[in-house]
DNA sequence: ATCTGTGCAAAAACTTTGCAGGAGG
DNA sequence: CCTCCTGCAAAGTTTTTGCACAGAT
């Protein structure tokens, strides 16, 4: 988990274009990538390498591994920094920012517009430029804050 | 790396306190702790288990691991993840938020108050109230992005 | 004296790598 | 036909766990 793509290409459409990507950087589109793709382009959802993985039976992780890292360096997919630990996969190009349930893993959306005045903010207080897309807020839902306050681990 | 408070403890204010708090738990104060808490209470720098283990020589590596989860537990410290994967331990009690450039390392500060609208505009919309100690903004400091826009790769 | 903490070693969880054979363009 | 990709297995990382002894209160 430690690729960072050679230069910014513009992220895929569809996955179809996503495939035509791969053949054109001289890849063979196989049916790892293609499961990949179709689960990373089908829902939005983010998933773990290993949700990835089971989700395509028959399919070595190790295989799952080197196609996610393919996927990245060709700006077809990214992973994300999700609450503790693993890093999840999400197909490239969304512009929406995911923000994270730490207790329960529940994801929502934020518009891109809602952060940019917080970015400015940051920006010009640190000098840092926010990557909130590749790591993404996290925080604690209402159902899992009320769990907490009461019982004590709401984990 | 998966512990909570049970309860949200005050912060111990310094590292005398910190062992105070440990005594009073039923816990022994022992040369590991001592150590641990000296770094972590020393300077503010942030530091991954494998930093604080190799800053203890002759603490092994599992006793730093289980010293990092219980002054967790007492809420003397806790893990941070800034920035790819490790999780790097503080004191607790910071009430400013980290800010990491994922380029070069560097971490700025922002006041809570800078970040506080963020937040009510994040649970007004998510119903997810932000942890930004736990888990804080990263991206790119200037230097770093000059570097890439330029070179490509800045690391 | 008692119970917690330590060190060692082994295991677990996650990811990467080497290699021979199979498949895509 | 050429080279990339796959599957398997083995190694690499990082963190956790079991156990007998040592140490703190």
């Amino acid at each position: 988990v430690t690729a960072s793509p050679p230069r910014r290409l513009p992220a895929p459409p569809d996955a179809d274009a996503a495939l035509e990507r791969i053949r054109s950087h001289g890849g063979r589109v196989t049916p790892a990538k293609r499961g990949v793709i179709d689960l990373l382009y089908g829902d939005g959802t983010p998933r773990t390498a290993e949700e990835v993985a089971a989700a395509l039976p028959g399919i070595d992780r190790s295989v799952v591994y080197r196609c996610l890292g393919q996927l990245e360096e060709l700006g077809i997919a990214h992973h994300v920094h999700l609450g503790h630990g693993r890093a999840v996969y999400r197909r490239a190009g969304g512009t929406d920012v995911p923000v994270a349930c730490q207790g329960c893993g529940a994801t929502s959306q934020l518009d891109l517009g809602d952060v940019e005045a917080f970015r400015s903010l940051v920006l010009d207080r640190t000098g840092i430029e926010l990557d909130l897309v590749h790591f993404p807020l996290s925080g604690r839902c209402e159902a899992c804050r009320a769990a907490s306050a009461e019982g004590g681990d709401a984990g």
